[in-house]
DNA sequence: ATATTGATTGTTTAA
DNA sequence: TTAAACAATCAATAT
């Protein structure tokens, strides 16, 4: 789409207008070569699929979201995507596992969906097989009712604790191969 | 203007 | 099994 030229919102010529706390941003390192690791995920051929579902975020990113919020309200000047990073690895380490439990969960939750929504997309992708990818599926960005609601049950009332993991001493198996 | 980098850890896939 | 990429984020830098 074409951001307009407009001035919509006003930005640039007030670079200097919140200070950085970051002083790490301003100093990079040096140019890399071309093409770090994979191309850089997709320099050329990019496969744009737009119902293409990404990984699922991991316990930690599922913590993270809500840190960075934490953190950026008691640190609103701090922008940096590599300060909430450290501080958030720091804090996460530092939880025990009872305390990341919850983060697992809801990791786990979005992992399904993940599966779930890569099962569809595989599934479109097997029916417009001879056609490039998104056939029919998603054409307005406004309401696409797919018709699946269900599931999403939050039982958020712990009724019944399943098998707690005490992490007393499990040495059972080590792979080995 | 667009793409990429930086930084964290966890998951996931490729070889 | 090992190792490396990628997941989000946002401003800044690079091209």
């Amino acid at each position: 789409m074409k951001t307009a030229k407009g001035k919509d919102k006003v930005k640039t010529t007030k670079e200097a207008l919140k200070p950085v706390d970051d002083r790490k941003v301003g100093k990079r390192k040096a140019p890399a070569e071309k093409a770090t690791k994979r191309e850089t995920r997709k320099e050329k051929k990019a496969k744009k699929d737009p119902n293409k579902p990404k990984r699922a975020p991991s316990a930690f990113f599922v913590f993270l979201e809500d840190f960075r919020v934490t953190f950026k309200k008691e640190n609103p000047n701090v922008k940096a995507v590599s300060a909430v990073g450290k501080a958030g690895g720091q804090k996460w380490k530092s939880m025990s596992q009872a305390e990341k439990a919850p983060y697992e969960e809801k990791a786990a939750r979005r992992k399904a969906e993940y599966e779930k929504q890569m099962d569809a997309y595989n599934k479109n992708m097997e029916e417009g097989s001879d056609e490039s990818e998104k056939s029919r599926s998603e054409v307005n960005d406004e309401d696409e009712a797919s018709g699946e609601e269900e599931l999403l049950e939050k039982e958020a009332a712990g009724d019944d604790e399943e098998e707690e993991e005490d992490d007393d001493d499990d040495d059972d198996d080590e792979e080995e191969d």
